[in-house]
DNA sequence: TTTTCTATTGACAGCGCTGGTACATTTGAT
DNA sequence: ATCAAATGTACCAGCGCTGTCAATAGAAAA
């Protein structure tokens, strides 16, 4: 039988309440006396009851990850997985994922979701963090709640990283390598993501002083099939690109299948390069040049700051982290025409 | 405010011991009165609240998943996770998810985790389902668990798929195409899954009456890394093989790796197949032959065995589930000599 | 030193549910 | 009609913790 919070007052010659003080992180204990205690606490290698502190306190310790569920188990999903319950170690709390079709109502399901679950706080990974009537509907029922890249600039709490200068660097790149002719393949529709990284490919061109040529731009959906059928698009033009600036690493990864189909060599005949980092743009072949999004910090960030601001509402609510540019064998100069 | 059980009782016209009877599913209700009382708590769209009957019932709920914190963000504990969370659904159980690296001495970290979350179940994952310390310490602390593909011959609660007959099935695959040298790079050390594929392996060749080649058997150890190294050892055979049969997807791609390095096509120079299924077996140029493990399916059994066998102690102890061998472009005939 | 005030600490009442006991009612088989 | 079994009610304790508020100790002021 695991001790309890009295067995720790008893051990240490004070109340239960004195314990509970400590145990919360209860400013108002002389620090001897809170000493004394979390030596007890050691000693009788005690954990509070989480069941029983949630019904005293009215709350359930539970963060919940309200997420997208593709149906390729994603990695961006996976390592933002990992940021969060790296985030909950150490807390009492604990994470709680939910995996929700985009296609669902998930406005209207979501207060029977809060009623089961009675999460503490929330999570929203896009596509659901772009759901205004979601984020509404939270808003009124009161729950705390941080988004991860958002593209809603109300003053909720965000994290996330600056894509846009991301996608923009990497766009760069392919300049620097000697690229005219760089084509895009955007992302879905309503992702943030589309916006920012079609808004850096563009910032980019524009600072080269390339003219701006709409056919180069392809509108995919963030899967494999969308960006080999963007490639084949792209690729058939009378005068093709001589790179491809893909917005996520799997549409990229199409391209290179419609290279590999019609024997085109990587980076010879084409340079590639994708967005986010996932594993695949390090184990296929040549390995692929790619912004590395940092998931796991976002993950991590996100949690954080929603219980934050749960303590102290004054917290700060936006938040950015850095990304980095792995330069791959995918990229290289054009050849000379 | 949430409903509470008193006001389904009230609602109902019952006492509350009897809502808890339906609840619990309790037998000694009779059917029209459960129905009654099921229409109340429908209509006041109550939910018990898991933190009293986590206190009072002296159970939490919750079904804890232990498994590796691999660096890169594995997609099959991805799909482990949506299978767990799939079979959690419409159960008063809730997944907690737990991390642990494998070099973690868990055995002996496992008592603080079970004082702090308290899980009715646990789920393990190999390496963890592997791990015969960890195993004993949970039999003395009588916690039920089950584990995924374990090697161990205990009589515990395991789900798995039949690895050793898949990886016979896909070399045999390969013998069908006309290869004779077939090389194998077998997996970490203490794996279930090392054993299995690599008995597979030997199994198609003695089948097929190809003579067993030591010097064709690669150490890896799952790594993309390890895959590339021992590709590079085999083909540096002064007869390499003419196909290649890693034990998972990712050292798979370490093998094409070393073969666009050296400029070998595929499959025109080496064939080449992995294990696993995981998404860059289709993301890769060409498609990679793999055997497609059950993950989701995997994930889901184990929670279901684990809970079934609290209720019911003579519940089958076994499982297996059925996988697929996906045939894709990364194999074909050898060319002729 | 005494008083006053505030910073600490403690006593106690539940949080919402389940388990148990004791007893009432209904059901169905004689 | 009669009785045992099946079903249901009433009631209470208590799971382990935290919130409220009163009590106390210690420090500052008089």
């Amino acid at each position: 039988m695991p001790a309890r919070i009295e067995d720790v007052a008893a051990h240490a010659g004070v109340s239960t309440k004195t314990v509970s003080r400590v145990l919360n992180g209860h400013t108002t204990v002389r620090a001897k006396l809170r000493a004394r205690i979390e030596a007890s606490i050691h000693a009788l290698n005690y954990v509070p009851n989480a069941s029983a502190r949630g019904l005293a306190g009215n709350r359930s310790y539970l963060v919940a990850l309200l997420y997208d569920n593709p149906m390729a188990g994603s990695s961006y999903t996976m390592e933002l997985i990992v940021g969060v319950l790296q985030a909950c170690k150490g807390t009492p709390y604990n994470a709680v994922l939910h995996p929700f079709d985009a296609a669902d109502d998930l406005a209207a399901r979501i207060d029977g979701f809060v009623a089961t679950h009675r999460p503490d706080a929330l999570v929203l990974v896009p596509p659901h963090a772009n759901n205004v009537k979601l984020l509404q509907r939270l808003d009124e029922l009161d729950i705390p709640y941080s988004t991860i890249s958002s593209r809603l600039h109300q003053s909720r709490i965000d994290v996330g990283f600056d894509e846009r200068r991301a996608a923009a660097e990497i766009v760069e790149h392919l300049v620097s390598l000697g690229h005219r002719r760089i084509g895009h393949i955007a992302g879905l529709q309503g992702h943030g993501a589309r916006t920012w990284r079609l808004g850096g490919y563009r910032d980019a061109l524009r600072r080269a002083g390339i003219a701006h040529d709409e056919s180069l731009v392809a509108d995919g959906d963030f899967t494999f099939a969308s960006g080999v059928a963007s490639a084949r698009m792209l690729l058939d033009l009378r005068h093709p690109p001589t790179a491809i600036f893909a917005a996520n690493d799997d549409m990229a990864c199409g391209v290179m299948r419609e290279a590999y189909e019609r024997g085109l060599s990587i980076p010879g005949d084409l340079s590639v390069c994708g967005f986010d980092g996932t594993p695949v743009s390090q184990l296929i072949s040549p390995g692929l040049t790619t912004v590395h999004q940092p998931c796991r910090e976002l993950g991590c960030l996100a949690v954080q700051s929603v219980l934050q601001s749960i303590r102290d509402a004054s917290a700060p609510r936006q938040a950015r982290v850095p990304y980095e540019v792995h330069l791959r064998a995918s990229t290289a100069a054009p050849r000379k025409p």
